[in-house]
DNA sequence: CGCCAGGACGCCC
DNA sequence: GGGCGTCATGGC
């Protein structure tokens, strides 16, 4: 990756990222892309910082008018430019299954996300589609003036005060969640440094959080890439194609491989 | 209308 | 420990 600074915007050049790949498939739900200009452009945000960002031509970018202190602390870290998916893809594609995932939607990077929003926006992803996990967190931010609440402000809120964003029984595991984050019975920091089964752990004591849902805490809000979010996709995935078990050799990386593979099944039964 | 969705819980055995 | 009905809501 490398960048320049051009007016009140940064340039950047990356091969191994593509916007459509990375912003919508599942692992973010505040990126809406914007029909207004003949490039692909996303306007989101991620916790309190808002972004506009296009890409020009595959493998070229414009973060909109974004300094570059901002760039520095917020997005580069986000967008995970200090990881090299070339070198990730590679190793990949010596895998059949995995290789023709990684051709498909090669510009896919793994998100470094909020631990406390994706948290909450995964507790509201269970049993649920992608468009409506949307729409909840939409409302749920639009009542904090685009912002996401923090765990103070959710902590106020009762499953009746949240019916407005009508996210049925999930409403009261989002309380419980607030509750245990607010209080300090659950320490994301801590969570986020632990060994993984004691993290898992800690984060399934949270109403409403089961295996999936921790595994997609750990995976993209706290960027631990060994864990494997294994949802009715991803089902589909390990008995068609890998009936005899996962890769070993893709252990230590598998959540950022099950990246590709969701998206590839996905959008292959269209 | 019925089926499904980036599941988890409670209960049963 | 595994199996199954239930839980709101709305996209399709």
């Amino acid at each position: 990756m490398d960048y320049t600074i051009k007016g009140c915007d940064i340039i950047v050049h990356e091969p191994d990222l593509d916007l459509d790949d990375t912003l919508d498939c599942g692992q973010a739900f505040r990126w809406r892309k914007t029909e207004s200009d003949h490039f692909c452009t996303y306007t989101g945000s991620f916790v309190n910082d808002r972004l506009t960002v296009s890409q020009v031509r595959k493998g070229e970018f414009i973060f909109h008018n974004t300094t570059e202190a901002d760039f520095l602390s917020k997005w580069y870290g986000y967008f995970d430019f200090d990881t090299d998916y070339s070198e990730l893809k590679r190793c990949f594609s010596e895998d059949e299954t995995l290789s023709k995932a990684c051709s498909f939607a090669g510009g896919i990077r793994l998100l470094r996300q909020d631990s406390w929003e994706c948290l909450i926006s995964f507790i509201i992803s269970q049993n649920n589609n992608i468009p409506r996990i949307k729409g909840i967190i939409d409302r749920l931010c639009c009542n904090y003036g685009d912002n996401f609440p923090t765990a103070e402000q959710l902590a106020q809120e009762t499953p009746d005060s949240l019916g407005y964003l009508r996210s049925g029984f999930r409403a009261k595991y989002l309380c419980d969640g607030a509750y245990r984050v607010h209080s300090g019975s659950t320490d994301l920091t801590a969570i986020a440094e632990a060994p993984i089964e004691k993290a898992r752990a800690s984060l399934k004591a949270i109403k409403g959080v089961g295996p999936k849902v921790a595994e997609c805490v750990l995976l993209y809000g706290m960027h631990r890439v060994e864990a494997f979010p294994i949802d009715v996709w991803i089902k589909r995935v390990l008995a068609e194609y890998y009936p005899d078990g996962f890769p070993d050799y893709i252990r230590d990386n598998a959540g950022i491989a099950q990246q590709y593979l969701f998206h590839y099944i996905r959008n292959l039964k269209d």
